[in-house]
DNA sequence: GAGGCCCTCCCCCCGCGGAGGGAGGGGAAA
DNA sequence: TTTCCCCTCCCTCCGCGGGGGGAGGGCCTC
């Protein structure tokens, strides 16, 4: 019998999940939960085989609880919403057996679960061909590496829009701090400008796009 | 009896609502289509009286599909992953009756389709929030239809990673023209300076993400 | 024809951003 | 200890970006 455990925050998709699952044979779903608080937790007291694993959540994201898991972790398999790259190779780092959009026909997500169960993957081609294509890219992501703590802080702040003198504020800073950061930072990344590194930002994840400039001008309302 | 027509590119959110809906008395789930194109068709073969419509679709989204949408329409409710600002307004704007959030409680979802099949609304608290914050804010972000097509290809450039001078080339303009445009996109936008645009820009889907800064540094490496 | 918007280019003004170089304190590794 | 990097701040210099005007031509609409 395989233990399923199903963390996800949208009602309708842990629904739909134990729905299709409950109807296998070998497959039992042991518990759900809405957010990585409560999976941690579920993962200690119900020990499942299997974990299928939302990565945008509302606290604890997906990522995180990949982070805390322990040794003796289940087979997790990471069901998404959106191919966000960076997320899919941090994801398969962080040990996620299979990772699968949610537009995934529901049969393959009971196969992902069995092969997940006896310790197999199951990659979607557009995730395969994502995997591929983001260690290709690798020279880009190790000038990222590059940045000292500091820097990526900065940076952060760069993308989600923010002139030197409101990051120089945001992090308690001398704006002549910020400009030499910002230097070193356009000079590491090999970009000309500020958006142009902006942007980099935004494609490594730094921030989530959707979230970039809300704080902007949501922080003085 | 309430036709219902689900909208969603997920396989389990379909399975989930029509789970969920086929239970309740009075509603009956008349069809499911996995994209934008096929939902027109099925409005227009099924008629149902209310559909539910994800935002995020490959293909014609969500929104597109509202703007297609012809006189006699069903009411609609937008169902979406994660609330993003522009959309919520742009889909109210276009007639959408609810916009709920997929973590919403399904008792609440079975609600709004009731509401709706009475021309009513149901919204979330956080999404009510969301509407009166971006109304008092003056409306930015979603008028980007304000821009006119000039402006909109100086924009995309803009969130290409280019400099003015970059732009005025590619164009073939003054450089002066190039500024007089990047104000106005300013202007319109409500937004602070060229990196903050840019971020409107790739949040609007003028440039893929990952394509942004392709041609850039791609021309000098 | 008059008014409207759009596109184009021009002017002045100036402040932010970025280059370049210098400097002191602190932590970690040799 | 010495060395090296990181973080912090300071300075000068200047060019790009952005504000605020103005202006002419083209096109459409009333």
């Amino acid at each position: 019998m395989i233990k399923v455990l199903i963390v996800d925050d949208h009602e309708v998709v842990r629904q739909g999940l134990r729905f299709v699952l409950d109807q296998e044979e070998g497959i039992e779903v042991v518990g759900e939960c809405p957010d990585g608080g409560r999976a941690l937790a579920a993962v200690r007291a119900l020990r499942p085989s299997v974990m299928l694993l939302d990565m945008v959540m509302p606290g604890m994201d997906g990522l995180e609880v990949l982070r805390r898991l322990g040794p003796d972790r289940p087979a997790v398999i990471v069901l998404t919403s959106f191919q966000e790259d960076e997320r899919v190779v941090a994801a398969v780092r962080l040990g996620a057996l299979s990772y699968l959009p949610k537009t995934t026909a529901v049969d393959r997500v009971v196969e992902a679960v069995r092969a997940a169960a006896r310790g197999g993957s199951v990659l979607e081609p557009g995730i395969a061909a994502l995997l591929v294509r983001q260690v290709r890219r690798g020279e880009r992501r190790s000038r990222l590496d590059a940045l000292t703590p500091r820097e990526r802080e900065v940076l952060t702040a760069l993308a989600k829009g923010r002139s030197n003198g409101e990051i120089a504020r945001s992090l308690s800073l001398g704006k002549e701090t910020v400009k030499t950061h910002v230097s070193s930072i356009l000079a590491k990344l090999g970009v000309a400008d500020r958006t142009q590194a902006a942007i980099v930002g935004l494609q490594q994840g730094l921030v989530p796009l959707d979230e970039a400039l809300l704080e902007a001008d949501g922080s003085q309302e």
